[in-house]
DNA sequence: TAGCATCACGTAAGCGCTTACGAGTAAGCG
DNA sequence: CGCTTACTCGTAAGCGCTTACGTGATGCTA
């Protein structure tokens, strides 16, 4: 039982192949009544087109490629690594449906800590462009696989080759956050929890972090570095708390998971948060606005972030309308009570809103 | 600036096209020398092959397609779908992760509640074979497909035509479930917050909750029925918390997401978990330990589910060793705080390692 | 050294589709 | 009625690759 091809439909429909084709994309130049033959025989035969020989003859394929890191191998790690990939998650979610908007699917691929990046470069053969999450792949494959093939870099740098970049504004959220506390709390000492070296967001976050603090005479009287993951931040949790000399006033995660970590280990050890130590994320999961207490935290637009590297993606092979080769999203500080907002370490009459406490611009806040 | 194709790299060695196809795919049946000069000019060149060509001429494609639903269009419930996509997600990471094991790429494509299943179609013509999740397309609309290309459906009914089903022992999972609270802490006045009535799994689980309840000599004294989403739950808990009657001894959520929404609302009441209402969920999402109290749930392996989907599928299209036209990935109790037990609704010494508290059979409980 | 197997490589067909080009027919014009 | 124009449709080339088959050169045996 082979799949049945134009020739198939032809025959049926006592036609040649040129019409089936011309009948099937809705082309101009045939008889309405040969192209209702036509139509009547793929209903009869089943027919699906090979998109295969269509992207070959096409000359696209009408997919376009998304290659993200993982960060273990180790299956015993898999849900660690489940945990600090939510966010990916969203943005392939995003990616997804703006490609299907306009026809095209998503070919996903995923490039494991020492794998290399032969399965970004497969994709170009593949693909009509790439969009690279977070570094997956090296500058130099960055650099490479952009000369000769549409790619988007998401959660990179200023592009430094051919590639556009897409990304949120780390640097406004982590300083809308940081002059919250300072400004608004009075924290004078503050503590920060680092994302991994390896990601592009976290090293921003935490840098501008480093620079906001003393910019506004506040301290940092301590660091430490997790991994993404609940887990990791309840190990830094553990830490502090169990460690010597007192915690910080305020604790700064560079994002919602490790911020979750922490949360748990200070309730246990009866730590109150915000009372003791205000406690603060990035990213605004899902979760955050019902934990308790609500994670303040900030805000950035995962599903937009990936459908707008598609929508990029777009402008950039069809050369149109690329106004920048950087796009910059907007972030936005989202206060709930783990920071001491709206009835501090209590429950409330009801949790803020989700995203709902905008804070636009940076003068806004102080 | 072309990309190279096969006839540049045998220019460029001095061969014919087909030594280079050789060449490349590490055929034997010629000279090192040979081989080394074509890899060179690949190299040279920065030669990626066209994909749309191999798989035409080869006759199979190395990608696998995996379609899913989305519950809304609407861009403004964005997040709300978000929050019932979580377990989505973690199925197409494994499946992804399965298929590249092999060296095949993942197709997603979404489809949207009244889209039709053209997208799944397509898929036909572009893949070698296609996981349907949960109901992303009508059972007529399945059958179509399984006639014609390897499907394996993912969360379904028993096959009932030549696709293959991979899901989860929902059954089993929910009778260790009101095993444990009916016959352990005596629970005999239960709730009901069911999932959508679109949803396989959020199906059987309810039934087989009714039935193992009356079974047991427990009864359902309420039903809500939320969207698998934190905020539907939400929304139901703040229901039972202000409605008229007092709440069911035992509220049973059929996804930890509306677990997490009830919890929130409870808290917010002063409803006290479990000394007021003991509070269960489904699935062990991540966060669901790190919850105030940890959650009672019942884990299901979803990356598990989707990478075995991907390897019965393979199975399904070589033909070799499918033991069975249904597989059935086990389901275990996570017994944490929120009915009862492990001290109870306050904090102790620490939560649960993940997924540790395995009740393997069903004898293993009562 | 004739004969044959083996190896290395080239030639060409074909995968299923799109599309440039041309042929045939019908319609419109003076 | 002969001409042009427009429309419908068929012919054939070609997208980049794999592979069956054929050919020439080489090594081996008798």
């Amino acid at each position: 039982m082979r799949a049945p091809t134009i020739y198939d439909l032809a025959e049926r429909a006592g036609v040649s192949i040129a019409t089936v084709s011309r009948a099937l994309n809705a082309k101009s130049g045939l008889s309405s009544a040969t192209r209702a033959r036509v139509l009547a025989a793929v209903e009869e035969l089943g027919y699906v087109p090979n998109g295969t020989a269509r992207g070959l003859s096409y000359g696209a394929t009408e997919t376009i490629g998304m290659v993200v890191a993982t960060r273990t191998t180790n299956v015993a790690q898999a849900s660690e690594e489940h945990e600090s990939l939510l966010y990916v998650d969203a943005v392939i979610r995003g990616a997804e449906r703006s490609a299907q908007r306009t026809g095209y699917a998503l070919l996903l691929a995923s490039i494991r800590p020492r794998s290399g990046w032969e399965a970004a470069k497969k994709m170009v053969g593949r693909t009509d462009g790439l969009v690279i999450v977070d570094r997956a792949v090296s500058d130099d494959a960055m650099t490479w696989l952009a000369e000769r093939h549409p790619v988007v870099a998401l959660a990179w740098d200023s592009p430094k080759g051919s590639e556009i970049v897409v990304r949120i504004d780390n640097a406004h959220g982590t300083r809308l956050l940081i002059e919250h506390l300072v400004r608004e709390h009075g924290f004078t000492e503050l503590g920060i929890v680092r994302g991994p070296a390896s990601s592009f967001d976290a090293t921003v976050r935490w840098r501008t972090a480093e620079e906001t603090a003393a910019a506004l005479g506040a301290r940092i009287v301590g660091t430490w570095t997790g991994d993404f993951s609940a887990s990791s931040g309840e190990r830094i949790g553990r830490s502090i708390a169990s460690g010597p000399g007192r915690p910080p006033r305020a604790l700064l995660c560079m994002n919602d998971q490790m911020a979750v970590g922490v949360l748990n280990v200070f309730a246990q050890d009866g730590i109150s948060v915000p009372g003791d130590v205000a406690v603060t994320g990035f990213d605004d999961i899902v979760v955050s606005r019902y934990l308790s207490p609500p994670l303040t935290t900030v805000r950035q637009p995962a599903e937009e972030l990936g459908a707008t590297a598609v929508t990029s993606l777009f402008e950039l092979s069809n050369g149109t309308g690329l106004a920048s080769r950087e796009v910059v999203l907007p972030t936005e500080l989202v206060v709930r009570s783990s920071c001491g907002c709206n009835g501090g370490s209590r429950a409330r009459a009801r949790t803020t809103a989700p995203h709902s406490a905008r804070v636009a611009t940076l003068d806004g806040v102080g």
